[in-house]
DNA sequence: AGCACGCCGACT
DNA sequence: GTCGGCGTGCTC
């Protein structure tokens, strides 16, 4: 038997269905490690493709082997650690090997060999080429530019033409028949810069982006590249995708991204660390971390729950934590919803920790991002606070993880693979034997549970730090408001209790539980409502350009006076803050008010609130985000407007959620000296949740929700894997759905699975069933997330994929999703 | 998924 | 006789 060095790999072109290690030779003389990048030949058309080296050794030389073209990577940037992480992901999120390394790197990382070649604007085909001729490496390189569509990254065009292509650039850009774009530099010492952020949410664009995929590459990685990291400097997207200025204002046009003006942020000022005051506990948070310490010590992977009402004092527990870690030599990774809105925690942990923090939060720029991951790798630092991603931080010999307000559902990735925070953390503990802390004043029901079933250790802290009272409550009921004649959204309660704050000059917070506020026309006469030719959705109507736009697949129009069916007068509707805003300003006429929701530019929020704060408005009026981290002395009012809002949304934990947000949003009164109070506007004054948010009795809320749990067959007490099925043909795609439903409701009576009795439901129409022409379709597989289920269900999208019958139709699966 | 190969019908 | 339709099968 002859040998070779081989190498295996994790190939980028493999999909789902075909995805394993792929043994690759590695040519005389190439240096390859594990966790380095390469380019590889793949498939019957030999394209190129990248890969991750896996493992390296000596192994049979097969005659089908083919050869690494190029190492791409000078050193790896992934270890043996990284390597079992997405191992472990790929069987859990049913996604391939490489698409859980991609989610492990910094995105910086994908997009930083980036250097376009383009051909320049009105170019003639038979004329260039002609023009090139006389150099075979310069016809070479126009022939690749005008097959792939006019822009080529170098990377691709060294791999496909040699290293000598590089002179046949500069020959040919010398001639002005192409240009290379290379870095874009920004000015040192901006003031402010241009950003762009998605104007939909990830999941909406990403379908965007995904249906013209082929026609619009640069538009796809561009939009795949803002759903990653959230707000980007303009010229920074530019520079890593390759995408131009007008690129990014179609997308505009189409309404996928807006733009906005921020300051430039200064990297925050470190404070040497041993200036901070120690921290003090008290007898509460003692005890707590005397117990968890003794925890983190065990090295036996634990995982505890901190359940600590608002304003208990949790983040001194978790930098004592983290401090003790350091000083037994280990390090410890902390995990916030968002950063952003928590200011107060940066500032402790860089008064605590100095250099030895990296944080990782949306304000940083992709490139000050991946600065901070090369300082991490390096092992420069020793603490990492951040959001979901930092879970990634390739930080080594973890002592803690602390996830703060654990329940949020920020902590579940949108877009595939669709990884849990909490779950990614359980792993990253047990590879080190690290405790992982679970920290919430509204702890999920599943941790909870696990908590009292003593899977989780729990602990308490009951006691707010400063001895303040919380908020006396009061319930309004609509139902009783609309009996006695008043259809606006303020009732007399509410009323009355602004009316009180105004004379007081104290301040108040109205929260409108909804996200964004969508605004549609409708027809006055026939009732008529423009809807998208391509998506089962209304259209939303934005004042900004006037014109009718759909969230889900990008489709816009000119919005008509006139109702095309019948000639009536179009109206606006839906409950959004500007109603609510309007109603204000009739019942207070000339009272100042502050509007905060999805339509004000997201670089206006802190002014806003500085304003807020600063010259005492007396109301302020907002969507989700003034629910969260605000604390202001001078407000004793908050006003929640339509509790019911998310209660009644087709979601296993619905409850949960509105039972936490009524916390958050109450705990907003009353934070300075004077005490606070709390009107709930609701429909349903007698419902669970609501009676025991207006309590503040989490113990009640459990109870309830457990119990509801139970019977429905919801998490914790069973795990929900949402199979969806899509394709253009409705048809086609509902029968697919019934053949997938069939074969599980056959597995599910056999062994091993009958012994817990899956239930199989669907199909069902997803929540917007037509997204871009496309039909979504659900089944439903109520089960455990065991091994062997996952290998069913794994086996199953496989069997799916290569099905002859199924041409057309795609699938894929989530688990316990949360939104 | 994406690409080549192969086996049939409409042309120069 | 050949160009190109898409059904079939494989990817180290």
């Amino acid at each position: 038997m002859e040998t070779a060095n081989i190498a295996k790999l994790a190939v980028a072109a493999a999909p789902y269905a075909i995805d394993k290690p792929y043994d690759y030779l590695i040519p005389e003389g190439m240096e390859v490690s594990v966790g380095v990048r390469v380019s590889v030949p793949f498939g019957r058309g030999n394209r190129r493709s990248e890969g991750v080296v896996l493992a390296v050794g000596e192994g049979e030389k097969l005659p089908g082997l083919k050869q690494i073209l190029s190492v791409l990577d000078r050193e790896s940037v992934l270890d043996r650690q990284d390597i079992d992480l997405a191992l472990w992901m790929r069987q859990r999120y049913f996604c391939t090997l490489y698409d859980a390394l991609k989610t492990i790197l910094p995105a910086g990382l994908w997009y930083q060999f980036r250097e376009v070649c383009r051909l320049a604007p009105g170019i003639d085909r038979t004329a260039a080429c002609a023009d090139a001729q006389e150099a075979p490496a310069c016809a070479e390189v126009m022939r690749l530019l005008f097959a792939k569509g006019g822009s080529v990254e170098l990377s691709e065009l060294k791999s496909a033409c040699g290293e000598e292509c590089v002179n046949a650039l500069k020959t040919l850009a010398g001639k002005g028949l192409i240009f290379c774009e290379s870095r874009a530099q920004r000015k040192i010492g901006d003031k402010t810069r241009r950003m762009v952020e998605l104007a939909l949410s990830a999941e909406e664009a990403m379908e965007i982006a995904e249906s013209r995929r082929r026609a619009a590459p640069v538009r796809y990685e561009a939009i795949r590249l803002l759903c990653t990291v959230g707000r980007i400097c303009a010229s920074e997207l530019c520079y890593f995708t390759g995408a131009s200025s007008q690129t990014l204002r179609a997308l505009e046009k189409a309404g996928v991204v807006r733009f906005f003006q921020e300051e430039t942020l200064r990297v925050p000022e470190i404070k040497q660390s041993g200036e901070a005051a120690p921290i003090v506990l008290n007898e509460e948070q003692e005890a707590a971390y005397c117990g968890l310490l003794s925890l983190m010590e065990s090295g036996r992977a634990e995982a505890a729950l901190l359940h600590g009402v608002t304003g208990s004092g949790k983040t001194q527990v978790y930098i004592r934590l983290v401090q003790e870690a350091l000083r037994r030599g280990k390090n410890a990774i902390v995990l916030v919803p968002e950063i952003i809105l928590t200011p107060q925690m940066m500032d402790k942990f860089s008064s605590c920790f100095g250099v030895e923090v990296a944080m990782l939060h949306s304000g940083l720029r992709l490139s000050e991002r991946y600065d901070q991951w090369k300082r991490i790798r390096r092992q420069e630092v020793r603490v990492v606070l951040g959001t979901r991603s930092a879970i990634f931080a390739p930080l080594r010999n973890l002592g803690l993880i602390v996830m703060d307000e654990e329940q949020e559902s920020s902590y579940q990735s949108e877009n595939p693979p669709r990884y849990h925070t909490r779950d990614v953390a359980k792993f990253r503990c047990a590879q080190d034997g690290a405790l992982l802390l679970l920290g919430s004043a509204t702890p999920s029901v599943e941790s909870a549970h696990w908590a009292r079933e003593g899977v989780y250790h729990p602990f308490f802290l009951r006691r707010r730090y400063n001895e303040k009272s919380l908020p006396r409550v009061m319930l309004a009921d609509l139902k009783d408001e609309v009996r006695s004649g008043n259809s606006g959204v303020i009732s007399s309660l509410l009323r009355r209790e602004i009316e009180q704050n105004l004379q007081r000059r104290e301040q108040s917070i109205l929260f409108l539980n909804r996200r964004g506020n969508s605004r549609m026309l409708l027809c006055g006469e026939c009732g008529f409502v423009p809807e998208c030719p391509r998506c089962s959705t209304a259209l939303t109507y934005h004042s900004a350009n006037g014109r009718l736009m759909c969230h889900y697949c990008g489709h816009s129009e000119k919005a008509n006076e006139a109702c095309p069916m019948c000639g009536g007068i179009m109206k606006r509707v839906g409950v959004g803050t500007q109603k609510v805003e309007e109603e204000l300003r009739t019942l207070f006429p000339g009272i100042q008010l502050l509007r905060m929701d999805a339509d004000t530019a997201s670089g206006e929020h802190e002014a806003l609130l500085s304003r807020f704060e600063r010259e005492k408005i007396p109301i302020l009026l907002g969507t989700q985000m003034v629910a969260k981290g605000l604390d202001f002395e001078n407000v004793t009012l908050v006003g929640v407007l339509a509790a019911d809002l998310s209660l009644y949304v087709d979601n296993y934990h619905a409850a949960e959620r509105t039972f936490s947000l009524l916390t958050q949003v109450v705990g907003r009164a009353g934070r300075g000296e004077k005490s606070g109070r709390a009107v709930i506007q609701t429909y349903t004054p007698g419902n669970e949740v609501i009676v025991s948010a207006a309590e503040q009795d989490y113990d009640r809320f459990f109870e309830s929700e457990i119990r509801m749990r139970r019977i429905r067959r919801y998490p914790p007490f069973a795990d929900l894997f949402t199979c969806t099925i899509s394709g253009t043909d409705e048809t086609a795609v509902l029968r697919a759905a019934v053949r997938l439903r069939e074969e599980l409701r056959l597995e599910a009576q056999k062994e091993p699975f009958c012994r817990s009795d899956p239930e199989v439901l669907g199909p069902a129409p997803a929540p917007v069933v037509k997204v871009d022409n496309r039909y979504r379709y659900r089944i439903l597989w109520v089960g455990k997330n065991d091994k062997d289920t996952r290998a069913l269900l794994s086996y199953t999208l496989k069997k799916f994929a290569s099905d002859r019958q199924n041409r057309g139709i795609s699938i894929f699966v989530d688990c316990n999703a949360l939104e």
